[in-house]
Parts: structure tokens; sequence; C-alpha cells
DNA sequence: CAAGACCTTTACGTTAACGTAAACCTCGGC
DNA sequence: GCCGAGGTTTACGTTAACGTAAAGGTCTTG
């Protein structure tokens, strides 16, 4: 381990509140707490998503890098591309000295997300529904092949 | 959605009792009305989740197959895989001669969905907070930019 | 000092979900 | 008769998002 091992970390894949002393983490302790393999990790690097610090050659992550991955992950099961969440990240973080263009571009981009949002809202109410009514159609056949098989 | 109603019937002479409602679409007319191509309908066939009937050499879609479609795509924006989505539907057409552990196991899978779907609920949730919160920043910095720029 | 356990880079492989192109029918209209 | 607008098959190409393997560095612990 080259961690110093005064906290185990609990490894809930989702984030809970961890000790507030702890700012940095290792590659693999972000890994196994979101449940995702070390590659994807430094594949969102790669793509622009994450930005570590170096102690050597180690990439050292702290809690901002933490949230990043967080949120990546989330737009992923969204349904967003790493592009599209590039998109938004970046423009984040530049929108201190952004200029006026930019930001009405991120708003137009958030206000798109938005919609997409509100469907996929609606579209997980119709789906549910969609479920609920084929698990209470396979129910009934269930219970209607009650005591021949 | 509503279309005109173009029967693609070729409406010859011999006309005996036409079944009125029996509306047939081209696969053209369902890629316009969902927007997809044509390549993508033939896809889904080749996956297994569509089974039009034939005249001659051509697709000839009726209602069912434009629904499985509509659902079929709603599961896509919903980030399913067409081999998710084709197991939900194939179980579903053979539910009624289904087995115990068949119908069981389509349950199951149901269940596995709703979870999905909760844990997507409170994703969007989330999500649409973070958007509300970059929204809000960009526009402070869009406003404090007032007479500067 | 050797063995793990963890980290690194480089680079080729894989899968899903189509896109794109070629080469071909077939039909209704001018 | 031919033309354009549809339809068809076959088949290779592409992209995103990683997986997987090779080959090697650095601790630390027995």
């Amino acid at each position: 381990m080259t961690q110093p091992p005064s906290t185990s970390a609990p490894a809930t894949a989702q984030d809970g509140p961890l000790p507030r002393q702890r700012r940095t983490y290792s590659i693999g302790e972000l890994a196994k707490m979101f449940e995702v393999t070390t590659r994807t990790i430094r594949f969102y690097e790669q793509e622009g998503l994450l930005a570590p610090e170096r102690r050597g050659q180690t990439r050292i992550y702290d809690e901002k890098d933490r949230v990043r991955l967080k949120l990546t992950l989330r737009g992923k099961r969204l349904g967003f591309s790493l592009a599209e969440i590039r998109e938004v990240v970046m423009m984040y973080d530049a929108m201190p000295d952004g200029n006026r263009r930019q930001l009405r571009r991120l708003i137009e981009i958030l206000t798109d997300k938005r919609r997409n949002m509100e469907r996929q809202l609606e579209d997980i109410r119709l789906m549910q529904l969609e479920l609920d009514d084929v698990e209470r159609r396979a129910r009934d056949v269930l219970a209607s092949l009650g005591d021949s098989d």
C-alpha cells in the first residue's frame, strides 16, 4: 500500500460522508469507491474530465477530483456522452473569466440538458407504467398456473 | 405524431371488405415518424426486436410493430441496450405459454429495471439541482459583467 | 532480498449501434 | 421507355468507451 493506513475507505460505491481529514485518494481507492476500473479513471483523464496532481508518476486525487468523477458517472448513467459532460465541465471551469458569448452558450447548453432531463422524466414515468403492466400480466399468468404446473 | 391516414393498401380492383383499422406503414414512414434512419429500423429487426410482414420483398409494418419501435426507442433513450430491450420484449411475447421459471425470471428482470428507473429518477433530481446551480452562477457572472464588457 | 501490492505507460482488441456505399428490384407517372 | 422515389441485400467502415495485456517502476513487509 502506498497510502498511509490511517483510515481504510469503506468503499460503499456511493459517496458517503468520508473522513474530513483524508483529502486525497489514490486511483485504486477511487476505483473501488465508485466501482469502476482504474482504466476507466485514466481514460476520463485522457478525455479531459479529470486532471489530478502527480507525486512523481503517481496520480493524486483530491476532493474536487472525486466530485468530478461522481458527476461524470452520474452523467453517464443518464446517457450523456463523455464529450457532453466535458463540454459542461470545462465551461463551468472557464466561467469566472468567461465572456458574454461563452456564458450565454453555457446557459444555452444547460437549458438543452434540462429539456433532456424533462424528457427522461416523462420516459421514466411511461416506462414504469409499462413495467407495471407487464409485471401485472406476468403475475396473473403465474397465478393461473397455480395448480397445474 | 398523427399522420394523414395514408393507407398503403394498393386498393386494387377485386375489392372485398377491406379491414378498416388495419393501418400499415412502410419503413420510410416509420423512419420519418420517429426521426430515425431506415437502417436503424432494419437493424432492430436483425436484432430480433421487430418482425414485420413482407409483401414480396417489401416490409410491411402494422400498429404492433410501430408500438414496439416506439418502446424500443424509449428504452434506448433511457440507456437500455438493445439486448436488454429484446430480453423483455421476447419474454413478454412468450409469456402466455411461459413456464414458472421463465415468468419468475421475467418478474426478476422487471424488478431490476424498476430499480434502475428509481436510480435514474434520483440521478435526474440531483442532476437538475446541479444544472440549476451552474446556471445560477453563470447568470450571476453574466450580470456582474454588466457594464464592463 | 524476494514477494506482493500498487502504481505507471503503451498499444492493440472488443463491443454496440449504427453509417455508408454499391448494386440491384419495382412501381407509378409523364 | 425511362426516370425518380421508394424499396431490397450485402458488406465493409466508424465511433465511443472502455478491456486487456505486456513490461516495467516503487514501496513495504516478512
